[in-house]
RNA sequence: GCGGGCAUGGCGUAAUUGGUAGCCGCGCCAGACUUAGGAUCUGGUGCCGUAAGGCGUGGGGGUUCGAGUCCCUUUGCCCGCACCA
């Protein structure tokens, strides 16, 4: 009988959905929780690329159930997003209805697949029922504040209290910028001046934030939305402006988010990523007082030691302090400066990084020496980093080094032999001098006792500084989560949870409004029962993606994120598979909201992704067809340099192992209908390129194209032979045709010349028993080393030995069925039921090899003269290393070698390999 | 600039982790199937050489009886961060 996918792969489907299979319910075997990034529904559908990480996260599942664990492995969509409001605005259609159109073409083309989710737990971020819990977090994190002394989230509610016993005394708290006050101070203040000292320290807050204004997008992004000066997503230019925002405390967590990076099974490279984004840095805070004034500047340094080589401070143009220093003479040039700083774009300042400042005037007095030294302002030094003001030490930083040479300033050398005459010294070893106390230190030494004098002397503090910042919430969009918030004369309250879900209003266009609010600005009666408006923003992308891996635990639940009884059995997930563009986006807010959850003890770990794999990226590969210049000739790949040509490229649909099928490209565009050929070997022979998989370059492979020609099974096999999971390669379906082969020649197995199926209860032998059982130790190391390439390369090897051997004995034959259903879902679902099985293959057991079955009695001993192999000698497994010494040292050809002389050394590693040295 | 990763036949890749380099697949070559082949099957295929043999894991050096694997150095490519004090 025929491998006849098509009808198969149908069968199996219908039976998987119809029967439930894959739905998941607590029960008492051990939890496994395998979980894909949730795709973003787009427009173009999936293409080859897209279910890479799937198969590979499908395989993982299947293979789990088959060692007798609940494998919890959902599928659901992120579903807000700007491309459905951009095409809203342009064509007016709803974004929730594109939203749909799009997911249910996803649906369809995923179902080709043959993965095993459980469908039931779908969840949709723009789903109500979903959102809900989205919102129901964002009001816990208004309700609480971070204690940086229990390094943990509480409730506001404790903290209003402890404000009104003892002020902020003996506090250590997350904040936008540090408060003082009594008991009694707190007291005596209104409603709304509570409520905006509160703000000040609320895990969600509302604040004035230097933001990623993109006009072209027309909202603000966050830092991991950005780079370079543009958007992510388009590529529009970003500008850095004051808004009014809502803002995450991600930055309350930055110690945790980097500590706890030690226990999970991620790789080295992305934790290095996460790593670099929270960016910590160890060094100290410094007080330097201002001559003739009470004001006093604190600067971050992580050069405490270089103290003495301070020669001037700088702040940045946005520091408070500008116009407390600021002198009348200076005045005007001052604004002047801070008014085109503020122009210029974040791209702009990248882009052009020639030195400017401006003097302010004052002077301040180094602590260590009482020196007075000026103060500038410029653009190099950021408000958002440290204090926003630094101490320059021109000798030993290129970039105050830079300031200094440009406006003359004085450059002190500190460390022994350093030539500062061009360039600074940045490196942090050497000898101190010209230091005061810190003479004939060395770096390392002078950093540690600048630390303990300052902090003696009460001049400053050691510090760890962190670069994550907190995470911008708000975007002036529709299509996202509506905040639960409401304003009573401009000051923000959340609504009561049994409010929630506050759902999307329906509006009549999808702009800002007139006078420039976001487009919820548009919605009638957006107030609450008794009057109050509503919040126009609404919540960015990454809102229902932080924690949509707790939902699916418990999808249906309306009165919980997730009940206690389904957290403590699913707990959290232990292989996750997706992409890298997250590693600093997704991933962070992430572990950021779960950690939250888990601090307010509404979840049981505080990690929500134990294990992660990042597949690779699928590139495209495009081909290319030859136009010969003013000519409607095409000529082939090997033939081109005879002639002038032009490039096209030419869908690899109608290409096969870069051989075009000309009938085809006659169809394929009118132009190319009258298309004549100039062929090599009979062929055309086309040019290829590895690019971006995209539209424009005809290199898209739909994965429905590969599935109907070749059926699911070859498609998810193709996909994991390809090479590495975690690479990135192009999809090439040359060389589809011998994964499909393999499986044809696996079907065949099972059927006798004539198409029956036949398979006979006969005893297996040695050779037969040992194929099977090395095939099963194999593919198992393999699937649990997430190296399924090397696996399916098992299966040939497997299937080939028994295809030479006429292997058709059930003993053998059915457990590589079950071996190979992970892989091949599909077609091993129709054998298994061939042999007799009532249930689906799905819930077998995988199957155990024996160790005893592949050891061998004897071994080819490749023997080598000076570590070069000469010749192999077989001998018994049996003999010890002089036995095997002596047998190799006798044979005739050893003689040959060694020449009549007697060896220098042999070494006999048993079992594996010998080496003569003569 | 700082940090991380990679480099193996014509191509994608593999190598029990320091022990026969090139498994498996594509491509290519030859043969079979008494018409054809972008079908199927069988065999061959790292390079040079008729052969014996020699050379081979980006380059150079080192450790070792033995190196794709470890160390030093160098080149090329990819990724992350970047005016972060």
């Amino acid at each position: 009988m025929e491998y006849n996918f098509r009808e198969i792969e149908q069968k199996w489907q219908k039976y998987w959905a119809e029967n439930k299979i894959y739905k998941i319910v607590i029960n008492s075997k051990p939890k496994f929780y395998v979980l894909d990034m949730f795709p973003y529904p787009s427009g173009a559908g999936l293409h080859v690329g897209h279910p890479l990480g799937y198969i590979a996260s499908d395989i993982f599942s299947r293979y789990k159930r088959l060692c007798g664990f609940n494998v919890l492995h959902p599928m659901g969509y992120d579903a807000y997003g700007l491309p459905a409001e951009q095409y809203a605005i342009q064509t007016g259609q709803h974004p929730a209805i594109t939203t749909e159109t799009n997911i249910n073409r996803y649906r369809r083309q995923l179902d080709k697949i043959g993965f095993c989710f459980d469908w039931d737990r779908e969840v949709r971020t723009c789903n109500p029922e979903y959102y809900k819990w989205t919102q129901w977090a964002f009001i816990q994190m208004f309700n609480s504040y971070y204690c940086n002394q229990a390094q943990q989230a509480r409730p506001i509610s404790e903290l209003v209290e402890v404000f009104s016993q003892q002020g902020t005394k003996d506090l250590d708290l997350a904040c936008n910028k540090p408060l003082h006050f009594t008991a009694a101070e707190w007291n005596s203040k209104t409603e709304k001046e509570q409520q905006e000292i509160l703000l000040n320290y609320r895990i969600a807050y509302l604040a004035d934030t230097m933001v990623n204004w993109c006009s072209a997008l027309g909202t603000v992004l966050a830092n991991d939305e950005v780079s370079e000066g543009l958007s992510i997503r388009g590529g529009y230019p970003v500008e850095q402006k004051v808004m009014r925002q809502w803002n995450l405390r991600v930055s309350a967590y930055a110690h945790r988010l980097l500590a706890d990076l030690e226990k999970l099974d991620w790789s080295e490279s992305l934790k290095e990523t996460q790593r670099n984004w929270i960016g910590r840095s160890e060094g100290a805070e410094v007080k330097f007082k201002i001559a003739d004034s009470d004001i006093e500047i604190t600067v971050f340094t992580t050069r405490a030691d270089t103290i003495f080589g301070v020669t001037f401070m700088v702040l940045a143009p946005e520091s408070e302090y500008v116009e407390k220093l600021t002198k009348t003479e200076q005045k005007q040039e001052v604004t002047e400066y801070i008014e085109r700083t503020k122009r210029r774009t974040e791209r702009e300042r990248i882009a052009d990084r020639s030195v400017t400042g401006v003097f302010t005037g004052a002077y301040a007095i180094n602590p260590v020496n009482g020196e007075k030294i000026p103060v500038w302002i410029s653009d190099y030094v950021l408000s958002g980093y440290g204090t926003g003001s630094i101490m320059a030490v021109p000798a030993h930083d290129s970039r105050d080094y830079a300031f200094a040479k440009h406006f003359g300033l004085p450059v002190i050398p500190l460390i022994e032999g350093c030539d500062v005459s061009n360039e600074s010294f940045d490196a942090k070893d050497g000898i101190m001098i010209n230091s005061g106390f810190l003479n004939g230190l060395t770096v390392k030494q002078a950093i540690e006792t600048t630390k303990k004098y300052i902090e003696e002397k009460n001049i400053g503090q050691r510090k760890i500084n962190y670069r994550l910042r907190d995470a911008i919430f708000s975007r002036q969009r529709y299509w996202g989560e509506p905040f639960p918030v409401y304003y009573k004369e401009e000051t923000p309250y959340v609504l009561d949870e049994e409010k929630l879900p506050l759902e999307l209003p329906e509006i009549d266009k999808f702009l800002p409004t007139e006078n420039g609010e976001p487009p919820l600005g548009r919605a009638k009666n957006w107030q609450t029962d008794d009057g109050y408006p509503l919040e126009l923003n609404t919540m960015p992308g990454f809102a229902g993606s932080s924690a949509y891996y707790l939902r699916y635990m418990d999808a249906h639940n309306n009165t919980a994120l997730v009940s206690a009884q389904a957290n403590k059995y699913w707990r959290n997930v232990d292989l996750y598979v997706g992409g890298t563009e997250h590693a600093t986006g997704h991933l962070i807010y992430s572990r950021f909201w779960n950690k939250f959850l888990f601090d307010l003890d509404l979840i049981i770990e505080d990690e929500p992704f134990k294990k992660l794999i990042n597949q690779g990226m699928i590139q495209g590969r495009s081909n290319f067809v030859y136009r010969v210049k003013g000519t409607n000739k095409y000529v082939s790949l090997g033939l081109k340099d005879n002639y002038e040509t032009t490039e096209i490229h030419v869908d690899v649909n109608i290409v096969k192992n870069d051989i075009l099928d000309t009938e085809k490209f006659k169809n394929w565009m009118p132009d190319f209908k009258n298309a004549e050929f100039i062929l090599e070997d009979g062929k055309y022979i086309c040019g290829y390129a590895v690019e971006k998989m995209s539209k424009s370059m005809y290199n898209v492979v739909n994965p429905d194209v590969i599935v109907e020609s070749y059926g699911a099974d070859t498609l998810r096999m193709y996909e994991m032979f390809l090479g590495p999971i975690e690479q990135s390669k192009p999809w090439d379906t040359n060389g589809i045709d011998g994964v499909h082969r393999f499986l044809r020649k696996f079907w065949s197995l099972f059927f006798d010349k004539d198409g029956n199926f036949n398979i006979t209860n006969e005893q297996a032998n040695q050779q037969e028993i040992k194929c099977l059982h090395k095939t099963i130790k194999k593919v198992q190391s393999d699937i649990e080393n997430f190296s399924f390439n090397t696996s399916v390369s098992a299966f040939m090897i497997c299937v080939n030995e028994l295809f030479t051997l006429k292997c058709n004995k059930r003993e053998i034959l059915e457990p590589l069925v079950t071996l190979l259903s992970p892989f091949a879902p599909h077609i091993t679902e129709e054998i298994w039921h061939l042999l007799g099985h009532t249930t689906s293959v799905c819930d077998a057991e995988f199957p155990k090899y024996n160790e005893a079955f592949l050891i061998e009695n004897t071994f080819e001993y490749p023997v080598s003269f000076n570590g070069k192999v000469r010749f192999k000698k077989e001998l018994p497994l049996a003999m010890d290393a002089k036995q095997i010494e002596a047998a190799i040292l006798s044979d005739t050809t050893a003689q040959k070698w060694l020449d009549g002389k007697p060896p220098k050394k042999v070494i006999v590693v048993v079992g594996k390999i010998v080496n003569v040295v003569i």
